[in-house]
DNA sequence: TAGATTGTTAATCGATTAACAATC
DNA sequence: TAGATTGTTAATCGATTAACAATC
């Protein structure tokens, strides 16, 4: 009997628990509670242990959770324990900020490949990378079995670039360009756009 | 009587709309319905059309909705219809691509000013914006009445920026610092953190 | 032991979907 | 008119919360 699907939005909570965890461990705090992290995130602490709950057992009454313990198990989850290669499309502005971001390594990932279509560009070298061309992608991230893609070309050529990443073979996208991609099932999309939090805010105000 | 508050969840997916919409209507696209628009964004019609009937009544039967007036309605609604002054923290990497970036303008928003603590970037030039001293920054954001600021500083110090800029009359952060920030009611915090969103995919590989 | 906190169950709450009368 | 699509209601579905026995 297969195991009920976990919700994707206890998924998507994991990676702030972990995120939090990781702190808390490099602030030298050994134990937690549902209650302390909850507090630090604004989430009740009946939705942690709720959610912890899908995985496992990993508190002790009484006591809590080790810290460290917690971290090892939702890297497990996760299956950022190791490193995933990632490719990135597109070397302007953001895509060489991403290139040069520091951030990634202690996390599970690590950008392997960085193309980009102008021919200006290809060769260049950002951030440690050489820019290859955008035509020997799907070539390339077969080779290399990427199956992860940041997506940082203007939103004109978003969705062709993703087919094409779709077609090497990549199952996850995160998707810098402002619009909505159309991928198949099976693969999953990410968006990350500053306006659409911007404008999520000022309803508000 | 007032009216009731409308859910977050609902205000979250309108800037998704909105530019969805804005997007059908540069292609010249001038009706849409709520099954076209679902398609495209993956979204179920009946939520749409629930969605937007907590604002007013929109679209006509057997029509759908004219794209342009659904843009100015949710533009509206969102307050995206003049531009919001935005404060940006921290002239790293990070920083210096979003005072570079293009697209703000266009949405709603435009960033006034930029501000760091090292003595070694105050002063310099990103973008056409001159660094500021973040030690300005109260004075100057309470000058300027400022209400929105995207902050791209380490993590270490992002709590402390959130606290001097809610102290300032910030009613609303846009955190790209990996940690999660403790506001008061009233204030609003939205995140960017690329390794949550490639977290939130690498579960399903 | 007494106090604290887990993991889990049941109850509550809220969001999504299905369905359809109204009507363009 | 016939076909299409809205706005809305009621039903369904799923997520969150409250509560508590178990137990460290």
């Amino acid at each position: 009997m297969a195991s009920p699907a976990i919700p994707d939005i206890i998924i998507s909570r994991l990676p702030i628990y972990l995120r939090a965890l990781t702190r808390m461990a490099s602030e030298g705090q050994a134990i937690t509670s549902s209650k302390d992290l909850g507090e630090r995130l604004g989430i009740s602490s009946a939705q942690i242990r709720k959610d912890l709950s899908h995985f496992g057992e990993f508190g002790k009454q009484g006591t809590g959770y080790q810290v460290a313990f917690l971290v090892e198990k939702l890297g497990q989850i996760l299956k950022v324990k190791g490193e995933w290669e990632v490719a990135l499309v597109g070397a302007g502005q953001l895509g060489t900020a991403l290139a040069r971001y520091q951030g990634f390594s202690h996390r599970g990932f690590h950008i392997s490949v960085v193309f980009d279509i102008d021919p200006a560009k290809i060769g260049q070298w950002i951030g440690g990378y050489q820019i290859l061309d955008q035509n020997e992608m799907p070539r390339i991230l077969r080779e290399q079995r990427i199956r992860l893609a940041m997506v940082a070309v203007p939103a004109g050529s978003a969705q062709a670039v993703a087919d094409r990443l779709v077609e090497a073979g990549v199952k996850g996208i995160l998707n810098y360009a402002p619009i909505n991609l159309t991928v198949p099932n099976g693969v999953r999309v990410q968006y990350i756009d500053p306006v659409v939090h911007l404008q999520r805010m000022t309803y508000y105000l």
